[in-house]
Order: C-alpha cells, then sequence, then structure tokens
DNA sequence: GTTATCTGTTTTGTATACACTAGCCCTGAA
DNA sequence: TTCAGGGCTAGTGTATACAAAACAGATAAC
C-alpha cells in the first residue's frame, strides 16, 4: 500500500470518527509526523480529502476539518434524495434479483439483529453496507457511484452523530426493505418512491437527533 | 496562482478541448517539460483530475485520458438527470426572481444568437454559463453545487463531440426557456419536468452525434 | 517454438531541502 | 494606550534527489 493511500486512509477514518473534530487545524508537518510518513504523501493525502469537501482551506492558510451543522445535514440530504433515488431506480431495472432477494431475507431478520446489543448493530450496519455495495455493483454507471460514494462519506459523519435509536433503526429497516423488494420486483417506480418515503424519515430523524444533541452539549 | 493549480488548469483544458485525446498516456516528466513546473505540482494535478474522473490508471502504471463513449454519456446522464432536475427544483423554491427573468428574457433572444455565426453561438454559450451560475448560487447547497460542477466537466468534454446544429441549439434554447420561467413562477414542479424534457431531448441528440460522428471517423 | 527469468531502463513514489509567503510579535512613535 | 512598521517564525509551495517498482527486451531453458 502506497504511504499515499495510508495516510488519506487513516485521516478519513479520522475524521469520519471524530477523532478529528470539525474546526481542527491540519498542519502537514504535525499530520506527517503523527502518521509516520513524509510530508509528501500527507499533501497529497489532504488534496484528496479537500476535494471530497471533508477538510476545507480557511482565512488563508491553514486547512480545517470541515463542519457538520444542521444546515449540512439538511443541504446534504438536498444532494442525497435525487441520488438515491436515481440508484433505487437504477438497480431495480438491471439488478441480479438473486442477490437482492437474499438481502430481502437478511433484512427481514434485521430486528433481531438490532436488539442484539452492540455487535448486533454492527452487523446490521454491515449489512447496509453490504445493500449499498449490491446497489453500486447494480446500476454500473461510474459517474453515479462515484457521486454515492462521496455523499457516503459525509453521510457516515453525520451517523456518527446519530443516536443509535432502535425504534428508528428498526423503522429504517423496514422503509429499507420494501425498496429492497421494489428492486426484487423490478418495480423501479416504487423503489424510487419507498427511497423517498426512506430518505424523508432518515432526515426527520438526523435532525431531530442533531438538536437534541446540540441542547444536550450546550447544557453539559 | 500556485504551480499546481496552473498546471491543473491547463491539463484540464486539455483535456475538455481535445488537446489531450481519450487514452493519451500522461507521463508526469513529460507533462511537467511540457508546462514548465516540477513534477510536484504536476502530480498534484493529476491526481485531482483523477478524482474528477478525467483520467484513469491503466494497468497498474501510468495514468491515462479516460474514454468517452457512447455509454459513457448514458452513465453521465444518469448522473445528469437527477442532479439537474433537483438543482431546477430547488432554484424554483429559493431562486432570486430578478436574475431569472432577465435570464429568461436573454433566452428569448437566443434564436437570434444562434443564427449570428460563430460569436452568436459562442454568445449562446456564454449564456448558457451564467444560467447553470445563477442555478447553483440559487441553491447554494454545496454538496449539490459540487457534484454538479464536477458533472459539468463531463458535459463539457461531451459537448466538443456534439455538432453544433442550430436547429437542435434552437430546440434546446427553448426547453431552456420553460425551465427558467418555471423558476421565475417558483413551480418547482413544473422546473423539474421541463428539466427531464431537456435531458431527455439532450441525451438523445448527443447519442445521434456521436454515432453519426463515430461512422464518419471509421470512414475518414 | 514457446515460455520463463533476469537485467537494464523508465517511470512512479517518497523524502527532503530550499524558497517564499502569511501571520505574529515586538518595538517605537504619536 | 494604540497604531504602524519591521523583522521573525512557522508553515506552505516547489524543486530535486533518491528509492522502489514496473515494463521491455533479450537470453536461456525446456
Amino acid at each position: 500500500m502506497r504511504a499515499s493511500d495510508k495516510a488519506y486512509q487513516a485521516l478519513l477514518e479520522d475524521i469520519v470518527d471524530g477523532t478529528l473534530q470539525p474546526g481542527t487545524s491540519l498542519a502537514e508537518v504535525e499530520q506527517s509526523e503523527r502518521l509516520g510518513v513524509s510530508r509528501t504523501p500527507v499533501r497529497e493525502a489532504l488534496s484528496q480529502l479537500r476535494k471530497d469537501g471533508l477538510i476545507e482551506q480557511t482565512r488563508g492558510r491553514g486547512l480545517t476539518v470541515t463542519d457538520v451543522s444542521l444546515d449540512d445535514i439538511v443541504e446534504l440530504y438536498e444532494l442525497r434524495q435525487p441520488l438515491e433515488q436515481q440508484a433505487a431506480k437504477l438497480a431495480a431495472q438491471r439488478g441480479n434479483t438473486q442477490i437482492f432477494t437474499q438481502l430481502a431475507a437478511e433484512f427481514r431478520n434485521a430486528e433481531r439483529l438490532i436488539e442484539g446489543g452492540d455487535t448486533g448493530i454492527k452487523a446490521y450496519y454491515n449489512l447496509n453496507e453490504r445493500l449499498d455495495r449490491a446497489i453500486e455493483d447494480a446500476i454500473a454507471s461510474p459517474y453515479l457511484v462515484s457521486a454515492l460514494k462521496t455523499l457516503h462519506l459525509h453521510l457516515a459523519r453525520i451517523r456518527r452523530l446519530s443516536r443509535r435509536d432502535p425504534i428508528r433503526l428498526k423503522a429504517a429497516a423496514i422503509e429499507t426493505l420494501v425498496i429492497i423488494e421494489a428492486i426484487v420486483d423490478r418495480n423501479s417506480e416504487l423503489a424510487a418512491s419507498a427511497t423517498a418515503v426512506h430518505m424523508q424519515q432518515s432526515l426527520r430523524n438526523a435532525l431531530e437527533t442533531a438538536r437534541s444533541r446540540a441542547v444536550t452539549e450546550r447544557v453539559a
């Protein structure tokens, strides 16, 4: 693995999991020492992350981790909604039915996973990731897939902020199941509509969580 | 201006305008000599262009300019359609009416521009760019705008392949005018639908042009 | 004749040294 | 006390040297 890829992955993880909080200033030498590589690969990684929108140039010099405000969540969903709808639509038209049939079966079991503590939740998140990858494989269009991938980076950040509310997770699993079943039935219209529903509910949950979290932090 | 930005801009232009044809291999030293900067900024530019999807790593070593096949055009529109629809929708909801009223007036004059030879056509393209920027300003959502910008890079490449058929350009201008008028009227549903129509027609034209172009080249 | 391996060459990947610029502190004067 | 000016410093931007990896060609073995 190249040092620049390693630096990118490491920084990406640190930003997504919150080790590098929004607003954190990223000096090249500092990061190169921390990651054990020279400045060159760090620079490359930073410029990639800037393209991803995870870091930004602030006040002339100095790169900082971008903020994730309530507005950002709304704005992110303004991109997410059309992208995921299109993805679901195309997956319904072209997807390998067998794969999605299998995923549907697993999602029918999601409630048990969600109730299974941390390991279960982890398995559930893993299942969601496999679904995302299946959809990406199904649509095959590299432009759309690339846009989805960048989107999912930002979503991962937000998800970290969301509380793992089992009730919401179960509801989400059911919404997702509707989408998958539509894909299996090659019903692209339904897949798109079900995705719209899922997006709407996800956004509402994300906002509620973020709001209460903001209040909690102000109190604490 | 930084040397790396200069290198990025120069390479971008060369790729979009066809100076660097699809399949062209880009060696770092060669490009750094051509552009008069050292390898470092060239590398940075190349890695940005790779993120944009304009160049790709082929068989282990060697970056090459990505191809634009008929399939690519279809796939690009699978991203373009939802993005532009969303953009039009949001612009209708939030846009500054005055700006779009002005643009509508200019588009009503587009036919005369298109008939005005090369300078007129250029002015027409310029008008379209101003519309794009107005829409981007109106939606304000950085995630969507960023996705649109990357998309437009690829569209610029395709446009170069399309024949400048005045009949198609006039039809496109009328389709665009419908979108703008919907934005002025704050009719987001109509804006989305009109965009869907425009996308469909644009795609059809792009495919037809590309097909005949391919045949011509095979003959020549 | 075909395939595999070795070696030379070319090109990329990484480290580092140097150049330059923006921000900051300190000094001095109003 | 406050503001302007001038270095000083920290950190970025660029060039280049060095290391490593990948390809090509040739030679040898089967």
